[in-house]
DNA sequence: GCCAACGTTGGC
DNA sequence: GCCAACGTTGGC
């Protein structure tokens, strides 16, 4: 695939996993919630249909990335953020105004074992990761082809 | 539960 | 515009 950029992106188990995702018609579902601005730039100007997702799972025994995805839609307004009865609804942001983007993800499938981020951290090759490099809040990170590959070989693949 | 690192808020 | 206070994230 031509001109496909690679995103790490991180999902606290509590709000969004992997599993919600293989779940969903078609496997896909709107990767709604972020409410961070750097994040929400990436979202809305950066990543473009086609694109691959390393989903990583954050706040858990074990965070890893579990499985990849391909971006399938152009960003569109979250709309949870103008819902007052959603936990993330954001009052600043309305449809005529919308504050937050998010962008349709459909699952390609869980690795054959997941990558650790105890794993990552004690590999050179990926040393330059910005998941490993403080700080390390932002949910949506650019990887290199050469880091996607990698991870996808420390998976089993 | 602890704590480091950020982002946001709001008084001034 | 500064900055202290507070909330959140997220690994450990």
């Amino acid at each position: 695939m031509p001109n496909r950029n690679y995103w790490l992106i991180k999902c606290n188990v509590k709000l969004y996993t992997y599993d919600s995702l293989l779940a969903a018609p078609n496997r896909t579902l709107g990767w709604n919630g972020v409410r961070n601005a750097q994040a929400r730039n990436y979202i809305r100007d950066e990543i473009r249909v086609g694109d691959g997702i390393l989903f990583y799972h954050s706040s858990c025994p074990n965070p890893a990335v579990v499985g990849t995805a391909t971006v399938t839609s152009r960003p569109h307004p979250d709309t949870t953020a103008q819902d007052p009865l959603a936990d993330r609804y954001d009052p600043d942001s309305s449809p005529s105004n919308p504050k937050w983007y998010s962008v349709d993800l459909r699952a390609e499938g869980k690795l054959p074992r997941p990558v650790t981020l105890a794993q990552i951290k004690s590999n050179p090759n990926l040393s330059g990761m910005r998941l490993v490099r403080s700080p390390n809040q932002l949910s949506v990170q650019p990887v290199t082809p050469t880091e996607y590959e990698e991870i996808l070989r420390m998976a089993g693949l």
